[in-house]
RNA sequence: GCCGCCUUAGCUCAGCCGGCAGAGCGACGCACUCGUAAUGCGUAGGUCUGGGGUUCGAUUCCCCAAGGCGGCUCCA
């Protein structure tokens, strides 16, 4: 028997062997359950795979990423494996991991019911404890056609791979290099089914720990919505049942922080049928608690140079057609109002009529204001900021609370400079930006630079260039991490997001600073150099809530509804022991009101236990309580919203411990 | 927009195979006056989302629309 020399590294020492030259990943790692698959010499491959001479193998853990990725791919075979023997006719799509999860296309008669998944996972258990080994196998592409004649949409893969097109998709799903078949192995040597696949997998079905369905849907093939539509099941897969518990105890808990549930519950907000689909009312708490956040942005943009301006709801469509949104975006648009058209009485027309627009950006106004009159070289950087009410027809699918919304309130602001000025300026607006954001609570930030499509954008690239050159200097400025989005930007801008991870690490887009190189042109914006020549100002366009809406929904998340005391829509609630200690409480509240602090006082006639519940609820930071000893003392007493208690605490220290925290903006 | 599911009182939800609509919470009233997560009793709330159809009869079955939910696509 030959033999061979590997090294294996693990746990960041390497250790040499020598072996027999029949070696797999198995033999060495196959009494550990917790290993799943080896990297050798870098590359992911099966434990089954006999290793190659002078190899270096390190062991690749399930729960590690790459681990999870191969655990939830090799479950996603199982779920397919399960449909097709109970769907005999599902055409298979593909079958990738995701975050926390994988799913797995199928083309099926019927969609899935919630029976059908029931008996999608009793399949799959039963197919977990058959331990059928994964079998890795290279075949031609016409074995592969062959052997795939039923899988119509495997054929197009293996048609993709062929010709040197290959997409990323299809390479992902069949690999680069040659094409491989898995074939789910039973222990009586006979194929319970295959697919092909790229790998690498699990040894066998029985490595699976922990798995469940979660939910199903449609999904266009490939992405396009010209294919065929087919049924996405979806599902995850965790290194243990304790995990997947976990992971089920995280969604319920996302879940309770959704700010639909809670903008009902605290009484922020609510979406009328009769108003439409993605409007929202702001009720009395959701409203102050929107004054409170565009106050404090107001006061910031003043202190950072701002200029306010205000534009109307509806314009024109001539202003549409200047700015070219008619053009490009119509689509999500409301219809025009057609309005002023007159007729004589045999109905020829008297007067033409106009098409009126409600407005899906404030930026062609803002233009229309800076070239209201001439403009010098001196007043720039100009920088107009508007709270500004927009309105676009969402797709009725894409709807969502109020972080996709039809009508929103952009904190909007379009910043004129000159090209040399466009540097500075777009540092520290990214740093005003930031400290904004971290003011309200999100700490955790990075960037996402959009770069140009060339297939699909306007403007030079000397100009696209200098732009996005800028926005990255600025990233760098900041010093977060930036993520590239090649080709993401609009057709007429590069494009900076910052992306906030909130309490729970999910990370939301919030801000956006675009460097815009069509809106000049298109409204012939000029300014008068020092040498008395025209020049054309550069525009930025930014928004830091992105629309007031939706930033309060990213925050209801974030806080799940316990808002910082700054932010509190009522900040303080007073509850009496017994209605006979309202009177002293009242006087409590004056002084605090007096000293600036929203509160209220519970005089209901409920008892005070169903008080403090209500209190609770409605998640005010401060209950303050009083009852005989407390009026006796000229005190009060504190519960927190995490149940402390601080009680007797004299009215002076009281009112100085809330207003401080209020004015630190400090979360309690 | 596409696919699937859903819509019963202000909210959360029962309601069997088609036969006169139910609970809890909330609201309102009365009693209770109480020291840290629901006091008791009572009252009022419904064109069962809207429209059409089938049927002797529809909350229930069918069709259409609106709204919602989960995805897909989209997000200037």
């Amino acid at each position: 028997m030959s033999t061979m020399s590997i090294t294996i590294a693990a746990g960041g020492a390497s250790q040499q062997r020598v072996t027999d030259t029949a070696t797999t990943g198995l033999d060495l790692f196959g009494d550990d359950r917790t290993i799943v698959a080896v990297r050798v010499n870098g590359e992911l491959r099966d434990l089954n795979r006999t290793l190659p001479e002078g190899a270096t193998v390190e062991p690749v853990t399930i729960d590690s990423p790459d681990g999870l990725d191969i655990l939830r791919h090799s479950t996603a075979h199982v779920a397919a494996q399960a449909v097709q023997s109970l769907h005999e006719e599902a055409k298979l799509g593909i079958g990738p991991p995701i975050k926390d999860g994988f799913y797995y296309d199928f083309d099926v008669a019927a969609p899935f019911t919630p029976d059908d998944l029931r008996e999608i996972e009793k399949a799959m258990t039963k197919i977990i404890k058959e331990r059928q080994r994964f079998q890795r196998r290279a075949v031609s592409d016409e074995e592969a056609h062959a052997e795939l004649a039923a899988e119509p949409y495997k054929l197009e893969l293996i048609a993709d791979k062929s010709s040197a097109a290959a997409d990323e998709e299809a390479s992902a799903e069949v690999g680069a290099g040659e094409l491989t078949i898995y074939d789910n192995v039973r222990r009586d040597s006979s194929i319970a089914w295959k697919d092909l696949c790229r790998g690498p997998h699990l040894p066998h079905t029985g490595y699976i720990p922990a798995f469940a369905l979660t939910r199903n849907s449609a999904a266009y093939w490939r992405g396009d919505q010209n294919n065929n539509q087919l049924q996405r099941l979806y599902g995850t897969a965790w290194p243990s049942r304790e995990e997947l518990k976990a992971y089920e105890t995280r969604l319920a808990e996302a879940a309770k922080r959704d700010h639909r549930k809670l903008g009902a519950e605290l009484d922020l907000y609510s979406f009328p049928d009769e108003i439409g689909s993605g409007l929202a009312v702001f009720h009395p708490k959701g409203g102050l608690l929107r004054k409170i956040m565009e106050d404090y942005s107001r006061q910031r943009h003043i202190e950072a140079g701002y200029d306010f301006v205000n534009t109307p709801h509806i314009s024109k469509a001539e202003l549409f057609n200047i700015s070219g949104h008619l053009g490009f975006y119509s689509d999500l648009m409301y219809p025009p109002m057609h309005v002023d058209e007159e007729r004589h009485a045999d109905g020829s027309l008297k007067r033409q009529g106009q098409d009126y627009y409600l407005k899906p950006m404030n930026c062609p106004m803002h233009c229309l204001i800076f070239r209201s009159r001439g403009r010098s070289y001196r007043e720039l950087p100009l920088r107009l900021f508007e709270f500004g009410s927009v309105y676009r027809y969402e797709l009725s699918g894409v709807v969502h609370g109020l972080t996709r919304v039809r009508g929103m309130t952009q904190d909007d602001a379009h910043i004129y400079c000159t090209v040399d000025q466009m540097q500075d300026e777009l540092i520290s607006l990214l740093q005003f930006v930031l400290d904004l954001l971290t003011d309200y609570g999100l700490t955790d930030f990075y960037l996402e630079l959009s770069t140009r499509d060339a297939e699909k954008s306007i403007g030079s690239d000397e100009d696209w260039e200098r732009a996005t050159d800028a926005l990255r200097q600025a990233a760098a400025v900041s010093g977060l991490d930036l993520v590239l989005d090649p080709g993401g930007a609009a057709f007429y801008a590069p494009k900076i997001s910052v992306q906030a991870r909130d309490a729970i690490g999910r990370t939301w887009q919030m801000s956006t600073i675009q460097v815009d190189l069509m809106l000049p042109d298109r409204f012939d914006l000029e300014i008068t150099a020092p040498d008395g020549s025209r020049q054309r100002p550069v525009m930025i366009h930014r928004a830091l809530f992105g629309s007031v809406e939706r930033f309060i929904g990213v925050l209801v998340e974030h806080y799940a509804g316990a808002f910082p005391p700054w932010l509190a829509p009522v900040q303080v609630i007073g509850i009496p022991v017994a209605a006979e200690h309202n009177a002293y409480l009242l006087s409590v509240a004056d002084r605090l009101r007096a000293a600036g602090v929203r509160v209220e006082v519970d005089t209901s006639d409920d008892r005070m236990q169903k008080k403090i519940r209500n209190a609770e609820r409605a998640k005010v930071p401060y209950i303050l309580i009083a009852g005989g000893e407390d009026a006796a003392a000229n005190a009060v007493s504190f519960r927190y919203r995490d149940r402390r208690q601080n009680n007797g605490v004299p009215i002076e220290a009281a009112i100085d411990e809330i207003t401080s925290d209020i004015a630190a903006r400090r979360q309690v």
